[in-house]
DNA sequence: ATTGATTTTTAGACTTATCTAAATTTTGTT
DNA sequence: AACAAAATTTAGATAAGTCTAAAAATCAAT
């Protein structure tokens, strides 16, 4: 009954894919996601959907049933802790983690978890700012907000990013928006729904695409 | 030109099984050690063989070829780096970690191992006092010797095991010859080469197949 | 509502790692 | 040296996960 590193994965997508759109994930988007073909993604969702962990209807998309979804949450959860031990134990910069961390994952011992979470003190968020599920998968709730809901003049600092493309932490790095940065609310411009905020005496001009992936402190 | 998992704990084997017998190791031993058949360890060697990873030729047992023992050197190194950290972080039991750190050392990142290496501050010997190699492959000297071979009325302490078995280490446990437990060493008989030590102001008695599988400091 | 495009599934093949059963090579003994 | 026993390899199957190419179902659209 155990699952193998490639069903975790697949699980772990569908549930992502879940958050965003609210009906059942299509073989496409499943397939993109795990970077293969179509065909592959229909025969591990018939695998996935043999052992309860997905519901699936043909040609209607797949679901993940409650088993699946603990399986799926769990995943992040572990992900989550692991990248925190990366960042805050070893030194490792908030985007180096995800590959190793998309490795220490699947390691499979709930002795282990519960241990690691003791040791790093129980964290509610990952280096990124994503929420860390408890033991029994529920999420804290989140006190932050994106950028751009900020109320203008407010201070707030950096909590973590929607968006993980190398393209985008790259271009936060350079304009100074790191993780935990401070920085004030100083201005917005409704026509385009950009803002500009302060930080380190700076006055440093934010688009709305940018602003709407970017978690600060509410 | 990745290895699997599986590739790379058949590599750890034959390493493991040369340190014993001096020649090749055997298709039956290997496969023996790896709890399968002959023929799962035939065709392994063959793929192996091909990887450049080991030499062989036919009914002629396997030896690791200098890249060969270089990968399963490094996972021996992951293994007890790992070991150390759950004991001295996590609050494992040096009888509770092997399992686990079974998994974590097949995760690949140099970057981690290099960085988990420092945080442990560069540890020389595993939980069960098994010595750590170095980056290089080099392992440290071993400044210590078995049991059974400690000079009469020498003051010492429990360094690590040789044999891993459950049963062995919870006699260990009972007697009360626990990692880093000091001792004297008040006498010993010739005819069967048991050893009389002293602990804890009692004395035990401790035959030679139990002694000859114990580290102490020398 | 029929056509055409898109999505999804099936069919058949390949790879890794395993197995059983049979064949082959080596070893040990007389 | 010959023959039996033991060790090893080969042959052929199976399961997981993948692929390409083709078939089937759904959707979109006039």
């Amino acid at each position: 009954m155990e699952n193998s590193f490639t069903e975790e994965n697949y699980l772990k997508a569908i549930y992502k894919l879940s958050r965003k759109g609210d009906s059942g994930v299509s073989t496409n988007a499943l397939a993109e996601r795990m970077d293969t073909k179509a065909s592959s993604a229909t025969d591990m969702i018939k695998r996935l959907s043999t052992k309860k962990l997905v519901d699936h209807k043909k040609y209607q998309g797949v679901t993940l049933t409650e088993k699946g979804r603990k399986v799926a949450v769990d995943i992040i959860r572990k992900h989550r802790l692991w990248e925190v031990f990366l960042v805050e134990h070893l030194g490792f910069g908030w985007d180096e983690v995800h590959d190793v961390a998309e490795q220490m994952e699947h390691i499979s011992s709930p002795l282990l978890v519960e241990r690691l979470d003791r040791f790093l003190n129980h964290p509610k968020y990952d280096p990124h700012g994503g929420p860390i599920p408890d033991a029994e998968g529920n999420f804290p709730a989140p006190a932050r907000i994106k950028l751009d809901e900020l109320p203008l003049g407010k201070q707030s600092k950096v909590l973590g990013v929607t968006e993980h493309s190398d393209s985008f932490l790259a271009y936060l790095k350079k304009v100074g928006l790191d993780l935990g940065q401070a920085f004030t609310l100083t201005d917005r411009h409704d026509f385009d729904r950009s803002v500009e905020i302060l930080l380190n005496g700076e006055t440093l001009h934010v688009s709305h695409d940018v602003a709407k992936h970017i978690f600060v402190a509410n």
